[in-house]
DNA sequence: CATTTCGTTATTGTCGACAATCTTAGCCTT
DNA sequence: AAGGCTAAGATTGTCGACAATAACGAAATG
């Protein structure tokens, strides 16, 4: 985790407590240590962190904001309840933001950068080919590329609203749904193409495909989920 | 401002000192009444609101994730910096994302509301041809038919990204650059062509259209501002 | 026996004070 | 005189305690 890209905004070793704590609860409820819906007790958290209840209800505040928990006044804080629903919006979101990202991107990378990008999808060729790799490429590998993307777009909009918030949303289902592309390598292939269209310097291809790819995991999940009950 | 419809998702009267001051200085930023680029000092400002730096501080952190103000550990608080270059890139987003609630929308709106919402346009009609009315469009009626298909396409992620977050820093340009669309006559004719995509429900067209429209304000925006300088 | 009402209790909201850090002004050194 | 260092001031970060609100349960009444 540590050796990856910075989801957040969030300096690794932030020098206030409320900073530190708010990634740590980032972290515990996207990986499903703080279960979907849980209420938040403000004094056992504060407790278990080993900090008083104002940094922690400051962190609590910017955890709403990334929509990781929902608050009512003088009710409490609960983890927010993941639903297929919201999943398959946050998809039709993803398809819009990262659609443009790529459109962006296809202009604003440079050489070096697609070349860099291409060796990631070589390590993620190789990290699929080999058994143990796989399981890396379907949690985290999948996310590297689209977040390179959108950090490549140079729209400072675009990077906050994704890798900053959307993202840990996304984490958060793909751990605590165990979802998996399941179809790794046709990703790869996409993610391929994606790359070439952005070589190519074509933007309207680069976002056509790049909303395909996106769209094609969003019904991919619909199809695998919607039987199951959303909860 | 109170007859319009809610931007935010705070209840109007929200039980809680830190949402009715986070509220209230959203509002003070967005008109500038807290300039831009200012320090904010916590003391200073709870004693101006009437408050502890307790909820004070909750509320800036929230502020925080709307990305109206910037904080740095120990250093504080500043409104954020308006730049042309950060308005271009939310235009960006906006034509990503609400060409897709336009999409969504071409579906899910039912004929009672694609009929209010045709209403609404004719009231905006009638409101550029009075010359009285004509500053309310400029300001606020635009947004106002923008939210509502936000709103309409039934995506809730798109509602929380675009109406609660977003449109805070879009009314905020507004105010500050003096921004009116400059050009109410030819923004309302595509209004109506997109309500038509709408009615016809044709989810290609409708995206399509609304990403032209928010495409043609940015580079209105940008031809018109690129040679002052931002700052 | 069900329902409503009231009191208890626990949780959230708010506040003022203390500690840690940054800023700045003045002084000393080179 | 210019630059860096030090100390005072101010601001932010943190904490514990108090007040207000809501949830829960018990008791009384129809």
């Amino acid at each position: 985790m540590s050796s990856h890209p910075i989801y957040s905004r969030d300096i690794d070793e932030s020098h206030t407590l409320a900073d530190r704590v708010c990634h740590q609860i980032i972290t515990a409820i996207v990986k499903g240590d703080i279960p979907s819906g849980t209420k938040i007790s403000e004094p056992e958290l504060a407790r278990v962190y080993g900090i008083s209840r104002g940094p922690l209800r400051e962190a609590i505040r910017r955890l709403e904001g990334l929509r990781l928990i929902e608050r009512k006044a003088h009710v409490g804080a609960r983890v927010v309840k993941l639903s297929v629903k919201e999943l398959l919006e946050i998809y039709r979101v993803r398809e819009a933001l990262e659609g443009m990202a790529c459109r962006l991107a296809a202009t604003a990378m440079s050489s070096d950068e697609i070349a860099s990008l291409r060796l990631l999808l070589d390590d993620h060729q190789s990290g699929i080919e080999q058994q143990e790799g796989q399981a890396y490429f379907q949690k985290e590998g999948d996310l590297d590329f689209h977040y390179r993307i959108v950090m490549a777009s140079g729209n400072s909009k675009l990077q906050e609203l994704l890798a900053a918030d959307l993202y840990h949303l996304v984490r958060m289902y793909r751990y605590q749904f165990s979802l998996s592309s399941s179809r790794p390598t046709m990703a790869l292939r996409e993610h391929h193409q994606i790359l070439d269209a952005i070589e190519a310097r074509d933007e309207e291809l680069a976002e056509l495909l790049m909303r395909r790819h996106i769209s094609a995991s969003r019904r991919n999940i619909e199809s695998k989920l919607t039987t199951h009950e959303n909860s």
